[in-house]
DNA sequence: AGCGTATAGTTTGACATCAAACTAAATGCC
DNA sequence: GGCATTTAGTTTGATGTCAAACTATACGCT
Protein backbone atom coordinates (compact mmCIF):
# COMPACT_ATOMS: atom_id res chain seq x y z
CA UNK A 1 0.00 0.00 0.00
CA UNK A 2 2.38 2.42 0.95
CA UNK A 3 4.64 3.38 -1.92
CA UNK A 4 7.77 2.73 -0.13
CA UNK A 5 9.69 6.62 -0.71
CA UNK A 6 13.04 4.59 -1.09
CA UNK A 7 11.96 3.75 -4.51
CA UNK A 8 9.99 6.36 -5.08
CA UNK A 9 8.60 7.31 -8.30
CA UNK A 10 9.60 10.69 -8.21
CA UNK A 11 13.08 9.50 -8.29
CA UNK A 12 13.10 7.96 -11.67
CA UNK A 13 10.11 9.85 -13.07
CA UNK A 14 9.61 14.06 -12.35
CA UNK A 15 12.93 14.29 -10.03
CA UNK A 16 15.49 13.61 -12.38
CA UNK A 17 18.45 14.65 -10.49
CA UNK A 18 19.28 10.65 -9.03
CA UNK A 19 21.02 12.38 -6.63
CA UNK A 20 19.82 10.86 -3.45
CA UNK A 21 22.16 11.23 -0.69
CA UNK A 22 23.84 14.28 1.15
CA UNK A 23 23.21 13.02 4.04
CA UNK A 24 23.79 16.78 5.81
CA UNK A 25 20.66 18.52 6.92
CA UNK A 26 17.02 18.17 6.15
CA UNK A 27 17.01 14.75 4.38
CA UNK A 28 17.55 10.97 5.40
CA UNK A 29 17.11 7.74 3.59
CA UNK A 30 18.07 8.45 0.22
CA UNK A 31 15.31 10.63 -0.72
CA UNK A 32 16.11 14.61 -0.60
CA UNK A 33 13.34 16.25 0.99
CA UNK A 34 11.02 18.39 -1.22
CA UNK A 35 10.22 21.68 0.85
CA UNK A 36 7.58 23.17 -1.36
CA UNK A 37 6.87 26.90 -0.28
CA UNK A 38 8.82 26.60 2.82
CA UNK A 39 11.97 26.72 1.16
CA UNK A 40 11.59 30.31 0.29
CA UNK A 41 9.62 31.36 3.24
CA UNK A 42 10.80 33.65 5.80
CA UNK A 43 9.18 32.11 8.81
CA UNK A 44 10.16 28.75 8.53
CA UNK A 45 13.50 29.85 7.76
CA UNK A 46 13.62 31.97 10.67
CA UNK A 47 13.10 28.93 12.84
CA UNK A 48 15.21 26.63 11.66
CA UNK A 49 18.06 29.14 11.97
CA UNK A 50 17.20 30.42 15.16
CA UNK A 51 16.66 26.47 16.65
CA UNK A 52 20.54 26.07 15.11
CA UNK A 53 21.71 29.24 16.33
CA UNK A 54 20.47 27.90 19.90
CA UNK A 55 21.92 24.75 19.75
CA UNK A 56 25.16 26.30 18.93
CA UNK A 57 25.03 28.54 21.63
CA UNK A 58 23.61 26.12 24.26
CA UNK A 59 27.06 23.82 23.55
CA UNK A 60 28.91 26.74 23.38
CA UNK A 61 27.77 27.82 27.00
CA UNK A 62 27.58 24.18 28.85
CA UNK A 63 31.27 25.10 29.22
CA UNK A 64 30.45 27.46 32.21
CA UNK A 65 27.03 25.93 33.02
CA UNK A 66 24.32 28.32 32.05
CA UNK A 67 21.71 27.89 29.72
CA UNK A 68 21.57 30.50 26.78
CA UNK A 69 18.50 32.27 28.03
CA UNK A 70 19.88 33.36 31.42
CA UNK A 71 22.76 35.19 29.05
CA UNK A 72 20.43 37.70 27.83
CA UNK A 73 19.17 38.26 31.00
CA UNK A 74 21.86 38.90 32.77
CA UNK A 75 22.89 40.98 30.53
CA UNK A 76 20.20 42.99 30.74
CA UNK A 77 20.22 43.61 34.35
CA UNK A 78 24.33 44.91 33.93
CA UNK A 79 23.69 47.35 31.68
CA UNK A 80 20.09 48.68 33.14
CA UNK A 81 20.94 48.58 36.94
CA UNK A 82 17.14 48.73 38.65
CA UNK A 83 15.69 47.44 35.98
CA UNK A 84 11.85 45.92 37.02
CA UNK A 85 10.73 42.51 36.22
CA UNK A 86 8.25 43.55 33.68
CA UNK A 87 10.81 45.85 31.90
CA UNK A 88 13.43 42.97 31.67
CA UNK A 89 10.35 40.71 30.21
CA UNK A 90 9.79 43.11 27.40
CA UNK A 91 12.94 43.86 26.71
CA UNK A 92 13.94 40.29 26.66
CA UNK A 93 10.57 38.99 24.27
CA UNK A 94 8.73 36.89 27.31
CA UNK A 95 6.16 36.75 29.46
CA UNK A 96 6.72 38.34 32.67
CA UNK A 97 5.19 35.33 34.31
CA UNK A 98 8.51 32.96 32.96
CA UNK A 99 10.49 35.84 34.51
CA UNK A 100 9.56 34.52 37.75
CA UNK A 101 11.47 31.64 38.05
CA UNK A 102 14.50 32.56 36.27
CA UNK A 103 15.07 35.29 38.65
CA UNK A 104 14.49 33.47 41.78
CA UNK A 105 16.85 30.85 40.93
CA UNK A 106 19.18 33.42 40.09
CA UNK A 107 18.86 35.65 43.37
CA UNK A 108 19.05 31.84 45.00
CA UNK A 109 22.61 31.72 43.46
CA UNK A 110 23.30 34.54 44.46
CA UNK A 111 23.83 36.66 41.10
CA UNK A 112 21.07 39.25 41.07
CA UNK A 113 20.01 40.78 44.12
CA UNK A 114 16.53 42.19 44.35
CA UNK A 115 15.07 45.23 46.65
CA UNK A 116 11.48 46.48 46.67
CA UNK A 117 11.38 49.71 44.99
CA UNK A 118 10.89 52.98 47.75
CA UNK A 119 8.16 54.85 45.34
CA UNK A 120 6.85 51.59 44.55
CA UNK A 121 6.40 48.96 47.07
CA UNK A 122 4.74 46.42 43.90
CA UNK A 123 8.18 46.37 41.60
CA UNK A 124 11.40 45.10 42.31
CA UNK A 125 14.72 46.58 41.51
CA UNK A 126 16.77 43.77 40.11
CA UNK A 127 20.73 44.48 40.30
CA UNK A 128 23.99 41.77 39.52
CA UNK A 129 26.37 40.88 42.68
CA UNK A 130 30.03 41.33 42.02
CA UNK A 131 29.59 37.51 41.68
CA UNK A 132 26.37 37.75 38.77
CA UNK A 133 29.19 40.12 37.46
CA UNK A 134 31.87 37.63 37.14
CA UNK A 135 29.68 35.01 36.22
CA UNK A 136 28.44 37.51 33.18
CA UNK A 137 31.89 38.25 32.17
CA UNK A 138 32.71 34.77 31.47
CA UNK A 139 29.55 34.11 29.67
CA UNK A 140 29.84 37.09 27.45
CA UNK A 141 33.59 35.72 26.72
CA UNK A 142 31.83 32.28 25.31
CA UNK A 143 29.16 34.31 23.72
CA UNK A 144 31.63 36.20 21.58
CA UNK A 145 33.11 32.85 20.84
CA UNK A 146 29.59 32.07 19.38
CA UNK A 147 29.04 35.32 17.55
CA UNK A 148 32.22 35.12 15.77
CA UNK A 149 31.70 31.76 13.84
CA UNK A 150 27.90 33.46 12.89
CA UNK A 151 29.91 36.23 11.72
CA UNK A 152 32.59 34.51 9.62
CA UNK A 153 29.42 32.40 8.40
CA UNK A 154 27.46 35.53 7.38
CA UNK A 155 30.19 37.67 6.76
CA UNK A 156 30.78 41.65 7.99
CA UNK A 157 29.28 43.04 5.01
CA UNK A 158 26.24 41.29 5.43
CA UNK A 159 25.96 41.30 9.21
CA UNK A 160 25.14 44.46 9.70
CA UNK A 161 21.81 44.41 6.90
CA UNK A 162 20.95 41.18 8.40
CA UNK A 163 20.90 42.41 11.92
CA UNK A 164 18.80 45.90 10.49
CA UNK A 165 15.58 42.47 9.37
CA UNK A 166 15.94 40.98 11.97
CA UNK A 167 15.04 43.67 14.11
CA UNK A 168 12.69 45.33 11.24
CA UNK A 169 10.96 42.00 11.97
CA UNK A 170 10.76 42.10 15.45
CA UNK A 171 9.89 45.56 15.46
CA UNK A 172 7.40 46.03 13.18
CA UNK A 173 4.94 42.85 12.44
CA UNK A 174 1.57 43.53 12.32
CA UNK B 1 18.12 51.39 48.21
CA UNK B 2 17.43 50.94 44.80
CA UNK B 3 18.37 53.01 42.08
CA UNK B 4 14.87 54.26 41.44
CA UNK B 5 14.90 53.95 37.50
CA UNK B 6 12.14 56.28 36.63
CA UNK B 7 15.07 59.00 38.02
CA UNK B 8 17.66 57.01 37.04
CA UNK B 9 21.15 59.47 37.10
CA UNK B 10 21.63 58.68 33.56
CA UNK B 11 18.76 60.14 31.97
CA UNK B 12 20.19 63.47 33.08
CA UNK B 13 23.91 62.63 33.27
CA UNK B 14 25.27 59.67 30.54
CA UNK B 15 22.68 59.41 28.27
CA UNK B 16 21.87 63.08 27.14
CA UNK B 17 19.29 62.07 24.85
CA UNK B 18 16.02 63.05 27.49
CA UNK B 19 13.66 61.10 25.07
CA UNK B 20 12.53 58.77 27.84
CA UNK B 21 9.21 57.75 26.19
CA UNK B 22 8.57 55.41 22.83
CA UNK B 23 6.15 52.61 24.07
CA UNK B 24 6.37 50.30 21.34
CA UNK B 25 8.84 47.54 21.92
CA UNK B 26 11.94 46.83 24.44
CA UNK B 27 11.50 49.43 26.82
CA UNK B 28 8.76 51.04 29.34
CA UNK B 29 8.52 52.99 32.21
CA UNK B 30 10.27 56.15 30.41
CA UNK B 31 13.92 54.74 30.13
CA UNK B 32 15.27 53.17 26.93
CA UNK B 33 16.63 49.92 28.06
CA UNK B 34 20.20 49.35 26.67
CA UNK B 35 21.03 46.25 25.53
CA UNK B 36 24.79 46.54 25.28
CA UNK B 37 26.14 43.71 23.35
CA UNK B 38 22.82 42.16 22.15
CA UNK B 39 22.01 44.70 20.32
CA UNK B 40 24.45 43.75 17.77
CA UNK B 41 24.40 40.05 18.22
CA UNK B 42 23.03 38.00 15.64
CA UNK B 43 21.47 35.27 18.18
CA UNK B 44 19.78 37.47 20.15
CA UNK B 45 18.28 39.57 17.17
CA UNK B 46 17.39 36.17 15.64
CA UNK B 47 15.52 34.68 18.53
CA UNK B 48 13.42 38.09 18.99
CA UNK B 49 12.67 37.77 15.33
CA UNK B 50 11.05 34.83 15.36
CA UNK B 51 9.28 34.96 18.40
CA UNK B 52 7.69 38.10 16.54
CA UNK B 53 7.08 36.19 13.32
CA UNK B 54 6.03 33.21 15.51
CA UNK B 55 2.99 35.43 17.03
CA UNK B 56 1.97 36.89 13.71
CA UNK B 57 1.47 33.42 12.45
CA UNK B 58 -0.29 32.33 15.04
CA UNK B 59 -2.45 35.25 15.28
CA UNK B 60 -2.81 34.60 11.48
CA UNK B 61 -3.41 31.35 11.35
CA UNK B 62 -5.99 30.68 14.24
CA UNK B 63 -8.03 31.94 12.02
CA UNK B 64 -8.26 28.78 10.96
CA UNK B 65 -7.53 27.19 14.09
CA UNK B 66 -4.14 25.31 13.25
CA UNK B 67 -0.91 25.97 15.14
CA UNK B 68 1.63 27.34 13.27
CA UNK B 69 4.16 24.03 13.69
CA UNK B 70 1.39 22.09 12.23
CA UNK B 71 1.18 23.75 8.79
CA UNK B 72 5.24 22.53 7.94
CA UNK B 73 4.33 19.36 9.12
CA UNK B 74 1.50 19.22 6.87
CA UNK B 75 3.25 20.48 3.97
CA UNK B 76 6.17 18.18 4.40
CA UNK B 77 4.01 15.20 4.51
CA UNK B 78 1.81 16.93 1.51
CA UNK B 79 5.05 17.39 -0.83
CA UNK B 80 6.84 13.90 0.23
CA UNK B 81 4.21 11.46 0.72
CA UNK B 82 5.41 8.57 2.49
CA UNK B 83 7.41 10.11 4.25
CA UNK B 84 8.37 8.58 7.90
CA UNK B 85 8.54 10.13 11.04
CA UNK B 86 12.09 10.14 11.44
CA UNK B 87 12.66 11.81 7.72
CA UNK B 88 10.38 14.45 9.00
CA UNK B 89 11.31 15.27 12.05
CA UNK B 90 14.54 15.89 10.59
CA UNK B 91 13.51 18.14 7.91
CA UNK B 92 11.11 20.14 10.68
CA UNK B 93 14.26 20.53 12.57
CA UNK B 94 12.57 18.78 15.79
CA UNK B 95 13.23 15.61 17.75
CA UNK B 96 11.42 12.60 16.56
CA UNK B 97 9.84 12.81 20.00
CA UNK B 98 7.91 15.83 19.84
CA UNK B 99 6.73 14.17 15.95
CA UNK B 100 4.61 11.69 17.89
CA UNK B 101 1.64 13.38 19.49
CA UNK B 102 1.27 15.93 16.47
CA UNK B 103 1.03 12.72 14.22
CA UNK B 104 -1.12 11.07 16.45
CA UNK B 105 -3.75 14.35 16.60
CA UNK B 106 -3.63 14.54 12.70
CA UNK B 107 -4.23 11.23 12.08
CA UNK B 108 -7.32 11.08 14.81
CA UNK B 109 -8.74 14.05 13.31
CA UNK B 110 -8.53 12.33 9.76
CA UNK B 111 -5.62 14.78 8.16
CA UNK B 112 -2.98 12.00 7.60
CA UNK B 113 -3.01 8.59 7.06
CA UNK B 114 0.09 6.47 8.55
CA UNK B 115 0.71 2.89 7.47
CA UNK B 116 3.16 0.82 7.66
CA UNK B 117 6.25 0.14 5.36
CA UNK B 118 5.86 -2.96 3.46
CA UNK B 119 9.35 -3.72 3.66
CA UNK B 120 10.08 -2.42 7.07
CA UNK B 121 7.38 -2.82 9.64
CA UNK B 122 9.00 -0.30 12.11
CA UNK B 123 8.63 2.62 9.75
CA UNK B 124 5.34 4.56 8.95
CA UNK B 125 4.40 6.67 5.68
CA UNK B 126 2.53 9.35 5.88
CA UNK B 127 -0.23 10.85 3.54
CA UNK B 128 -2.53 13.46 3.82
CA UNK B 129 -6.06 12.42 3.36
CA UNK B 130 -8.28 14.33 1.15
CA UNK B 131 -9.47 16.17 4.31
CA UNK B 132 -5.76 16.70 5.06
CA UNK B 133 -5.28 18.16 1.74
CA UNK B 134 -7.90 20.42 2.04
CA UNK B 135 -6.97 21.84 5.46
CA UNK B 136 -3.24 22.64 4.36
CA UNK B 137 -4.78 24.59 1.42
CA UNK B 138 -6.63 26.86 3.71
CA UNK B 139 -3.57 27.30 5.83
CA UNK B 140 -1.42 27.96 3.29
CA UNK B 141 -3.61 30.80 1.94
CA UNK B 142 -3.44 31.77 5.46
CA UNK B 143 0.63 31.22 5.24
CA UNK B 144 0.79 33.54 2.12
CA UNK B 145 -1.04 36.25 3.79
CA UNK B 146 1.90 36.09 6.49
CA UNK B 147 4.57 35.95 4.54
CA UNK B 148 3.26 38.81 1.93
CA UNK B 149 3.38 40.93 5.37
CA UNK B 150 7.06 39.99 5.79
CA UNK B 151 7.80 40.45 2.32
CA UNK B 152 7.05 43.85 2.05
CA UNK B 153 8.75 44.20 5.26
CA UNK B 154 12.04 42.93 4.27
CA UNK B 155 11.75 44.53 0.69
CA UNK B 156 12.19 41.88 -2.71
CA UNK B 157 15.20 42.53 -3.30
CA UNK B 158 16.54 41.89 0.33
CA UNK B 159 14.51 39.06 0.91
CA UNK B 160 16.68 36.57 -1.18
CA UNK B 161 19.88 37.36 0.54
CA UNK B 162 17.87 37.14 3.38
CA UNK B 163 17.08 33.47 3.39
CA UNK B 164 19.95 32.61 1.82
CA UNK B 165 21.87 33.46 5.21
CA UNK B 166 19.22 31.89 7.23
CA UNK B 167 20.04 28.53 5.17
CA UNK B 168 23.52 29.22 5.91
CA UNK B 169 22.87 29.61 9.60
CA UNK B 170 20.64 26.64 9.69
CA UNK B 171 23.00 24.45 7.45
CA UNK B 172 26.44 24.92 8.83
CA UNK B 173 26.62 26.27 12.40
CA UNK B 174 29.36 24.18 13.80
C1' DA C 1 -10.71 59.56 53.29
C1' DG C 2 -12.89 55.83 50.44
C1' DC C 3 -13.80 53.18 46.48
C1' DG C 4 -12.94 51.57 41.78
C1' DT C 5 -9.44 50.78 38.51
C1' DA C 6 -4.77 49.85 37.00
C1' DT C 7 -0.29 47.73 37.64
C1' DA C 8 3.87 44.46 39.42
C1' DG C 9 4.68 40.21 40.36
C1' DT C 10 3.22 35.23 41.43
C1' DT C 11 0.62 31.07 40.79
C1' DT C 12 -1.52 27.73 38.09
C1' DG C 13 -2.64 24.89 34.11
C1' DA C 14 -1.82 23.74 29.44
C1' DC C 15 1.38 22.69 26.06
C1' DA C 16 5.76 22.10 23.23
C1' DT C 17 10.12 20.60 23.33
C1' DC C 18 14.25 17.74 24.24
C1' DA C 19 17.00 13.91 25.89
C1' DA C 20 17.32 9.44 27.59
C1' DA C 21 15.30 4.98 28.36
C1' DC C 22 12.60 1.76 26.23
C1' DT C 23 10.16 -1.67 22.64
C1' DA C 24 9.92 -3.91 18.45
C1' DA C 25 11.68 -4.81 14.08
C1' DA C 26 15.67 -5.24 10.89
C1' DT C 27 20.44 -6.15 9.74
C1' DG C 28 24.91 -8.19 10.06
C1' DC C 29 27.99 -11.55 11.38
C1' DC C 30 29.29 -16.09 12.64
C1' DG D 1 19.68 -20.27 11.96
C1' DG D 2 20.94 -17.47 16.14
C1' DC D 3 22.78 -13.58 18.63
C1' DA D 4 24.67 -8.71 18.81
C1' DT D 5 23.93 -4.31 16.93
C1' DT D 6 21.32 -0.78 14.75
C1' DT D 7 17.14 1.70 13.76
C1' DA D 8 11.91 3.63 13.94
C1' DG D 9 8.93 5.02 16.91
C1' DT D 10 7.03 5.66 21.78
C1' DT D 11 7.28 6.70 26.64
C1' DT D 12 8.86 9.27 30.42
C1' DG D 13 10.74 13.14 33.04
C1' DA D 14 12.56 17.74 33.08
C1' DT D 15 12.27 22.40 31.37
C1' DG D 16 10.62 26.57 29.35
C1' DT D 17 6.95 29.01 27.73
C1' DC D 18 2.41 31.39 27.60
C1' DA D 19 -2.06 32.95 29.16
C1' DA D 20 -5.35 33.62 32.64
C1' DA D 21 -6.47 34.01 37.44
C1' DC D 22 -4.85 35.85 41.51
C1' DT D 23 -2.63 39.08 45.41
C1' DA D 24 -0.82 43.25 46.85
C1' DT D 25 0.10 47.63 46.21
C1' DA D 26 -0.68 52.21 43.90
C1' DC D 27 -3.36 55.75 41.69
C1' DG D 28 -7.39 58.67 40.59
C1' DC D 29 -11.58 60.54 41.31
C1' DT D 30 -15.13 62.32 44.11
Amino acid sequence: MCPLRKRDTRVHGTNGTGGRRRGKNGEAFGLPINFGPLAHWVGFNLRMAQEAAFQAFSRHSQEIGESPGRFATLTLIARNPGISQTELSLANGRDKSSLTPVVEDLVRRGLVERTRMDTDRRTYCLNLTSAGKKVLTNMTRCARRHERNLDQLIGERERKKFIRILKKIAAEIE
